[in-house]
DNA sequence: GGCTATATGGAATATGTGTTCCATTAACCG
DNA sequence: CGGTTAATGGAACACATATTCCATATAGCC
């Protein structure tokens, strides 16, 4: 078997020959396929770790594709890993944008990704700064406390809304998404009881649902937790606790970066916060 | 003895006590600012033939700076690099336990959040890298040229494809989500035209639906374009355009940033096309 | 110039790594 | 159902690596 001598002509070799491989072989070659880098750089401990095969399969593996063991096929992985980066493109593409480069006039669709990386990324950096540290504690413990958590997020905060109820039932919570399909949410809003909560996601312009969701379901004496971008909009009045968030805008389109990291972490400190306690 | 935790703290110190180092500790130092990523993966002795340097000053620069040995600190320099999966859970609480770590007791909630946003920043300054180009653009292409756009994603990537859905819409293209509601993907899938696109989102472990959804659709020559993160899974065969994203990873709970970054990137893309084209 | 303190390199060591080999298991086919 | 082949996991091994330790060199100071 002909040693290969190019990471991307292993990648190429690997998915050639993938379907003949064993069951063993196969999941190993899975993980290269899916991260080169990790499989470059980890040791074998780790690879073994991650992909369930034992070490022995791994250097069988690359044996398989005419190396010599396990090393050299690292090597090569390697190699192009460090390769790929002499401070490469990402930094100049977001330093020109954050710079305001306006001589772009025609960018290209990978243009218009580094932008949005950049944007996001930058999102993220002010995020910690601005969320009120007590009053995300404050909201943990909300949701600790709730019976059943209500998520709510119409037009551009629906994915974000979405997303917290999945992690929260992820982390055993009870949680439901107030979606309002077939305009459904004023009904909804009516299975909203007393010990549960209410997290409401909404952001300029404010969706009218979710303004008169916010304030029917506060009539009824139910805690409310909203996450906006301005304290003094329509669906902050009503909140019990108010998490604030300032997102990027690219071209017109708003980020969700900030957003979505925000009720990330939202739900993994409430999963967390179990274990602590059980542990 | 003050341990860094992260590569970007530890450039900033060995800037701020450069001067106070001795000749062969600064030389070292140089060398990890000049290229941080491969002192973070080459041996120690290929690291002292580029320095210069006997590898046991390597560790008493290590030393210096807080950590048990050169072994650590190119753990973080590695992990920077690599960005997903900063050595994830079982073994690094492991060996921080061997090494007799005395930090991470009990991270609170502002913590995690913090890890968040940094694991996100992180993905997104890799998106780009691990994003293949052409394939990107393809995937614009494939956007612009189809009459309806159906987006579909399940569990994890359900709030991934709604953005995308929304985003498109937003940019005044015809897109329909794909949700599944009440077991009508398959009627929704049905409705999917020959002129048609479907774009796909899906993750390991694969959501059974996403996997007969991509199959239904794909004999009927319909196109189809995938996002995943391995090009071997169920979900990879029957696309006709694949763009692979590795999202970060923390504590087990994988991040969506990279993911969220990309559709909005392809959504924008596409509106920008528009502009162009009029402009 | 002697003395002290610090810096330094290299040999010895201990730890961890990749690799080999073989017993065992599973799959396949007659 | 027996026999053959391929696949697999794990223990033993050999190797390389990071680390420690100490003898030596260097610089600073009285």
């Amino acid at each position: 078997m002909a040693a290969t001598d190019s990471a991307q002509q292993l990648r190429e070799a690997i998915l050639e020959r993938f379907d003949e491989l064993s069951p063993r072989l196969q999941q190993i070659g899975r993980y290269i396929l899916d991260d080169p880098n990790s499989a470059g750089v980890e040791t074998l401990a780790v690879i073994s770790d991650r992909t369930g095969a034992p070490p022995s399969a791994i250097v069988r593996f690359a044996q398989t594709f005419g190396f010599n063991g396990a090393a050299s096929m690292q090597r090569l992985l390697k190699d192009q890993l460090l390769a790929a980066r002499p401070e490469s493109g990402y930094h100049r593409r977001a330093r020109e944008f954050l710079e305001g480069a306006e001589d772009t006039p025609l960018p290209g669709p990978v243009d218009l990704l580094a932008e949005f990386a950049g944007a996001s990324a930058l999102a993220l950096e002010h995020l910690l700064q601005s969320v009120d540290h007590d009053r995300f504690e404050e909201c943990v413990a909300m949701l600790r406390e709730a019976e059943t958590v209500h998520v709510a997020g119409f037009r551009r905060s629906f994915p974000v809304a979405a997303y917290l109820a999945y992690s929260l039932q992820r982390g055993g919570k009870r949680a439901i998404l107030v979606d309002g399909i077939g305009g459904m949410a004023g009904l909804q809003a009516n299975r909203i009881g007393k010990g549960d909560l209410l997290v409401g996601i909404s952001f300029s312009p404010y969706a009218d649902e979710m303004v008169s969701l916010a304030e029917h379901v506060a009539q009824a004496g139910t805690p409310i937790a909203i996450i906006t971008d301005s304290p003094v909009g329509p669906v902050a009045k009503p909140a019990n606790c108010l998490l604030q968030v300032r997102d990027t805008e690219v071209r017109g389109f708003r980020t969700l970066s900030g957003s979505m990291c925000l009720v990330q972490a939202l739900a993994i400190s409430y999963a967390f916060e179990l274990t602590k306690i059980s542990a």
